[in-house]
DNA sequence: TGTACATCAGTGAACGCGCGTTCACTGATGTAC
DNA sequence: TGTACATCAGTGAACGCGCGTTCACTGATGTAC
C-alpha cells in the first residue's frame, strides 16, 4: 500500500475518487476514463484492469454520489431525530436541496441519464429509505392516513428532486438567495400539505 | 429556397431541426455541430454562418424544444377548457409529464445544464405562463387562497418536473406502466391537495 | 526459511474516431445606376 | 432593362485535441513446497 510500491493498493477506489472530483464541477459528462486516470496518476489502461468500460466507472461513480447524498441527508435527519415527524420530513427535504445546491456535479451525477433503479434505491440507507422512514413515523403518529401511504415517498421525492433540478439546471438558476429560500419553503409546505 | 440552389435557403431553421432530431433520442449530448450539419447536408463551416459556435447552437435547439413541451401542454389545457379549474391543474400535470415521457430527449434537452432564465420562462406561451393562468383561475374560483398564490406556481412545477425526470432518467426508470400511473396520480393529487 | 513460479497490476505505444474551429476560397444573390 | 460590383452563404482542406480501447510487455506480489 505505500505510495513508492509499483502497485497501486486501492487504484478502484482512487479511480472513482478522481470521477467524484472530476464530476464536482459540472456532472456526469466530465467523468472519463483517460482523466480518472490522470488524476489517479496511472496510466489510462490500468483503470481497465478495475472496470470493464467507461460506462462502468461511470456506474461506480454515480453510486459513490448517491451514497453522498445519502449521508449528508442521514446526518439532518439524525439531528432532527427529537422533533415531530412533520419537522423531519421538514429537515429530509431540507437537507436534500440543500445538498444539491452544495455539489451540484455530484447531484446531477446520482440522477443523470442511466441511473440506479428503484431497488437500488430502496436498498438500507439511501435517501429513500430514510424518507419512507419517516413517512412510516408520519403514519404512526396519525399524522397520516395509512390508506393514502402508498406512492407518498415518490411524490415526495418528485416534488424534491423537481426543485433541486429547477435550482440547478432550469429556469431557477439565477434565483435571489431569498427567492431561492421561499421556493423551498412553499415546495416543502405543499409537500406536508398535499401528502 | 429551391432545394438545387448552391444557398440553402434557411440552414439555420435545418440546423435547429437537425439538432432537435439528434437530441430526440439521448438528449443535449448529442447535439454537435458537426452532427447537425452532416445532417442537414452542408459543411461544418456553413454551420458558423448561423451560430457563434456549439453553444449557441444548443440554446437554439433548446428553446425549440422548450416551445415544443409547450405547445404539447397547451393543447391539452384547450381541451380541458370547458372543465373545473382544479381538472384543468390536472389535465396540464399529465400533459407535461406525458410529453416528458413521449420525448425524453427533447425534455432533456429543455431542461440540460444552461437551461434558460425564469425570465425566459414567464414569456408568453409557455408552459409555465399556462401553469399560471391556471392557478388564478383556482384563486378566481375560491378555490386556493390569494395568500398562497405566490411561488404556488413553481412549487407545483417541482413537483411535476421532478417527477418526469425520476421517470426519464432517475430510479423510476423500469417502473412497470400502471405503477407509472399510480405515480402521477399521487404526486398530481399532492400538489392539488397541497397548494 | 528460502526459492521457484504463477499470477496480478501496472506500463508504453498505438489505433482510429469525431469533435470544434479556422483559413483562404468561390459560386450565388441582390442592388445601384 | 442591363450590367458592374458588393455582399452573402456556402465549400474544402486542415489543425490540434482528447477520447475509448487494445496490444504485447514487465515489474511486483504472493504462494506452494
Amino acid at each position: 500500500m505505500s505510495k513508492e510500491s509499483y502497485h497501486h493498493g486501492d487504484l478502484r477506489n482512487a479511480l472513482i475518487e478522481a470521477g467524484l472530483q472530476l464530476s464536482s464541477k459540472s456532472g456526469p459528462t466530465a467523468v472519463r476514463v483517460r482523466a480518472a486516470a490522470r488524476a489517479a496518476g496511472v496510466t489510462p489502461t490500468a483503470a481497465y484492469r478495475h472496470f470493464h468500460d467507461a460506462a462502468d466507472l461511470l456506474a461506480a461513480v454515480r453510486r459513490r454520489a448517491f451514497e453522498l447524498l445519502a449521508t449528508a441527508v442521514s446526518a439532518e435527519v439524525d439531528a432532527s431525530r427529537v422533533g415531530a415527524p412533520s419537522d423531519r420530513l421538514e429537515a429530509i427535504g431540507r437537507a436534500y436541496v440543500a445538498f444539491a445546491l452544495a455539489e451540484p456535479g455530484w447531484y446531477r451525477t446520482a440522477f443523470g441519464p442511466g441511473a440506479g433503479s428503484l431497488e437500488d434505491a430502496r436498498v438500507q440507507g439511501t435517501a429513500f429509505t430514510l424518507l419512507g422512514a419517516v413517512l412510516d413515523e408520519l403514519v404512526a403518529a396519525g399524522e397520516l392516513p395509512s390508506k393514502r401511504r402508498p406512492m407518498a415517498d415518490l411524490a415526495a421525492w418528485s416534488a424534491v428532486h423537481g426543485l433541486a433540478m429547477l435550482l440547478l439546471d432550469g429556469p431557477l438558476t439565477a434565483l435571489a438567495p431569498d427567492a431561492v429560500e421561499a421556493v423551498i419553503a412553499r415546495t416543502l409546505a405543499m409537500v406536508r400539505a398535499g401528502l
